[in-house]
RNA sequence: GCGGAUGUGGCGGAAUUGGCAGACGCGCCAGACUUAGGAUCUGGUGUCUCCGACGUGCAGGUUCAAGUCCUGUCAUCCGCACCA
């Protein structure tokens, strides 16, 4: 019998699809799971090999959960807007709504024919009026309720893109869409406050199931650091410089200060700084260099003393000096630092550099006049009055409590984390739902009037000064305000790509609905997702502000878990077979539709889930393929040796019984690599044993078909198994059936492995010593020697010491 | 610099609590069959000085026993990067 998989994987793959085969029920008594993968970004290029890697690996999860009875909701949809496909426009003059089309209907012919159990009447797109209507919608909430401001500041601006960045879409100074160069721009752009969350997007990792990496990523990203503020007076002057610092222990050592270039202090006392024109020319310095090379390690110190302006040091009002240096970050703290060069790699740098006295206040470290002693767990403190002899941390609480005591610093907690900027200065995104009034200032568009929908035009390219394209179509600009009815303008920038993404697994749940996100006895139902998979590029981005919106959402009450995600999962990168990233340039390129159409669908799937370590990355080889696709070819053959015989053979049952255990615990731990190689190996011995039983025949398709699907569907309807494969329950296993009668234990002399002997499994002790020390080899082995000791493990070896 | 991983045959990778290193697949070798195929089937395949040794990046250590635990070290990859 032939195995056609072109024609097999086609009739199943148009069978679930038009009988809605993996449509989740609405029946809430049933138990649920919400299985969730990355929804792609639909670009020109196509499918990836690495998008099925981890929508093959949720859609065995999915499949084996609803072969376990659950109701399962694992959809799939589209992050549709973005830079590439408006570039793509504007360069082939082709509006980007059809080339979203155009790559959309790709996609999603590429997935069909993969094979996937999406429920596809979940369908979502974020370019869909329907869907952005609510993430503008969200917006909306976020700024009534302060969370939304508009700022002037400087942003990361990408010379190539004329767009400004996040933080997160700057690598390495370089945009990270175009990799052209990145600066710094002063631009007023709408920003969401996502550090107002950022304690509980740190505290609540605790209680979720996410790999560790994710939540050591996340909890580094934001980045909590406790310390003090610290207040320091100007001499003459009456002005306080707040710094931040988490060694207020080391404040004695404070032999100067530091403010970064765009201090307002500067401009404040202008006419006070006698070198104020040297002072000028660095603040003119640091603003054209670009944050990435602001922040270059490898460079040297540069500052500029405040000639005529000194500070006091508050615990010992010694008068120390002022600098400016862009060493000091004006995004961070306060600004401005104290330095303390005996204790602080940078200050000491610096103060060797400007010939600065450095002061030991902790002592254990070598001598300081040579390098900085940084270490905060060994070393006492010196030079510094009342904490003299304490250990760091004491000291710094002994400290913080004499400064609130005079009210001259306070304990403080700060975060790396920064405000996320929310404008884009672009055509293909939702447009941001505001309106800007002479007298009643920014005024949300009335919710009734949801969507703003994307004015249509054949320009949009972005404005010569970085302008959004939206700016040129005054008719849609100019309108009037809700709220006083006199002439008004629309905001012109859109949104981030991340805006779509950042609750599209909420749209999945209820995607019709025109009057909420979703029906609440929706969303309470199938909240939180289950189990979210995706990759580990996402972790700082997307799965942050997902979690920020999702927490905002609970706040206002419109979700009912604080988190949007139980659990999530990472899968490894594929690479191409010369064991690089692929890409375009290199020529390592997979194409999933040359797999699906040499191969078949089935073959595919099993050889990304045999790849390797599901977490880890892989290089591809076309050989190993071709491995799966024999295997493919195997399973099929069985129909051949197919008996009409009921149940396991008897000296079978065994092998059958530890299969389904080992295939099911593997598929649970996202051991796809080894449940497959369980398989293979027990087909192994069918063939060898020469006949497959049908109840044999059975269970190893139900084990395989969440991974080979459509073969294991078609060789079920051939066996006449009765109804469909997808509705069958999952395989079964006796864990005393798990068991082998007899095991084979090892003989070991001094460690060394000597013999194997078979024993029956439930022999005592005493009896597998006796059973070792009588084998022949050992005998041999030990004779006139002195036997020390025995170790027996029982099941697995006997090891003999001897002498 | 900080944080996180990863180092096992020719290759991808296996190996519950320390307990037979190399499952499964690829590749390779030999044979069978043949309507000469992207075949298929059967057997073999860590290394060596092959009756015995040696083998999980490297060097030590703990243990009856170490890929697994400890100390040190090297290499590669990823993330962050002057965050006071």
């Amino acid at each position: 019998m032939e195995y056609n998989y072109k024609q097999i994987e086609k009739k199943w793959q148009e069978k679930w699809y038009k009988e809605n085969t993996f449509k989740a029920s609405d029946d809430f008594t049933k138990p649920k799971f919400y299985g969730l993968v990355e929804f792609p970004y639909p670009s020109g290029q196509g499918l990836h090999v690495g998008h099925p890697r981890s929508y093959t690996a949720l859609d065995i999860i999915a499949r084996k959960k609803r072969l376990e009875g659950y109701n399962v909701l694992y959809p799939m949809g589209w992050d549709a807007f973005g830079l590439p496909t408006e570039n793509f426009a504007i360069k082939n003059k082709i509006h980007p709504k059809i080339v979203t089309e155009n790559n959309i209907a790709n996609f999603k012919r590429q997935l069909k024919s993969i094979g996937f159990s999406f429920d596809w009447t979940k369908e979502v797109s974020t370019t869909d009026e329907r869907y952005y209507k609510w993430t503008q919608w969200i917006f909306l909430q976020l700024f009534k309720r302060g969370l939304a401001y508009k700022q002037e500041m400087p942003i990361n601006w990408c010379t190539s893109c004329k767009v400004g960045l996040a933080n997160e879409e700057v690598v390495n100074g370089v945009c990270e869409r175009c990799g052209s160069e990145v600066v710094q721009k002063n631009k007023s752009q709408w920003m969401l406050k996502i550090t107002e969350y950022a304690e509980r997007l740190i505290s609540d990792l605790e209680e979720l199931d996410y790999i560790e990496k994710v939540k050591i990523q996340q909890k580094n990203w934001i980045g909590k650091s406790e310390g003090a503020e610290v207040d320091f007076k100007l001499s003459g002057i009456d002005y306080t410089l707040t710094v931040y610092t988490t060694r207020a222990d080391t404040l004695f050592g404070a032999t100067y200060m530091v403010v970064s270039p765009e201090h307002e202090l500067l401009t404040k006392f202008a006419d006070k700084i006698e070198n104020i024109d040297e002072v000028r020319a660095y603040q003119v310095e640091a603003a054209k260099k670009s944050e990435f090379e602001r922040t270059e390690l490898s460079k040297e110190k540069t500052g500029v003393k405040l000639q005529g302006l000194s500070a006091v040091n508050p615990v010992n009002n010694k008068e120390i000096p002022l600098f400016i240096s862009d060493y000091v970050l004006t995004s961070y703290g306060t600004g401005a630092i104290m330095a303390v060069p005996a204790h602080d790699d940078r200050d000491w740098e610096f103060a060797k550099k400007f010939n600065l006295p450095i002061i030991e206040v902790v002592a254990g470290g070598e001598n300081v006049q040579e390098a900085a002693f940084t270490d905060i767990y060994s070393g006492k403190m010196i030079n510094s009055e009342f904490l003299n002899g304490l250990e760091v941390k004491d000291a710094i609480a002994k400290m913080i409590a004499y400064l609130e005591e005079r009210g001259i610093g306070k304990k403080k907690v700060n975060y790396k984390l920064r405000d996320w900027v929310f404008s884009r200065q672009r055509y293909w995104g939702e447009p941001i739902p505001l309106i800007y009034c002479e007298k009643c200032g920014w005024v949300p568009v009335p919710e009734s009037e949801l969507p703003l929908t994307l004015p249509e035009t054949d320009n949009f390219e972005p404005g010569e000064n970085g302008e959004s394209p939206l700016a040129k179509m005054t008719d849609w600009v100019n309108t009037t305000c809700p709220c006083c009815g006199g002439k008004a303008q629309r905001e012109t920038d859109t949104m981030p790509q991340w805006a779509g993404s950042s609750w599209y697994f909420l749209r999945y749940i209820d995607p019709e609905n025109d009057s909420a996100i979703a029906a609440t006895e929706k969303l309470n139902y199938w909240l939180p997702v289950d189990w979210y998979n995706g990759g580990m590029e996402h972790t700082t981005l997307h799965l942050l502000y997902s979690r920020f919106w999702h927490k905002f959402l609970y706040d206002i009450g419109v979700v009912s878990t604080p988190e949007p995600y139980a659990k999530r999962t990472s899968h490894g990168m594929i690479l191409g077979e010369n064991g690089e990233k692929m890409s375009k340039s290199r020529g390592n390129v997979v194409n999933p539709d040359d797999m699906v159409e040499d191969f078949g669908a089935d073959t595919f799937r099993t050889y990304e889930m045999f790849i390797g370590a599901f977490d880890q990355s892989t290089p591809w080889s076309i050989n190993g393929v071709k491995g799966c696709f024999r295997f493919i070819e195997r399973v099929w053959n069985l129909q051949d040796i197919l008996t009409d015989e009921e149940g396991y053979s008897t000296d079978f049952e065994k092998a059958m019984h530890k299969t389904i255990k080992k295939v099911t615990e593997d598929y649970d731990k996202m051991k796809f690599n080894t449940a497959i190689a369980a398989l293979m190996a027990l087909i192994n011995d069918i063939y060898k044993k020469g006949s497959i039983t049908r109840g044999e025949l059975k269970t190893f398709i139900t084990l395989l078909n969440p991974a080979a699907p459509h073969l294991t569907e078609e060789m079920w309807e051939r066996a006449n198994f009765g109804g469909c494969l997808n509705e069958t329950d999952w395989p079964k296993y006796d864990e005393a059936k798990c068991v082998d009668d007899t095991v084979e234990i090892v003989a070991q002399i001094n460690g060394k492995v000597k013999d194997k002997i078979m024993i029956p499994a439930d022999i005592s002790r005493e009896e597998m010593e006796r059973v070792a020390l009588e084998n022949e080899k050992i005998v041999a082995l030990i004779e006139g020697k002195q036997v020390l000791k025995v170790i027996c493990v029982p099941g697995k070896l006997v090891n003999i010491v001897v002498k």
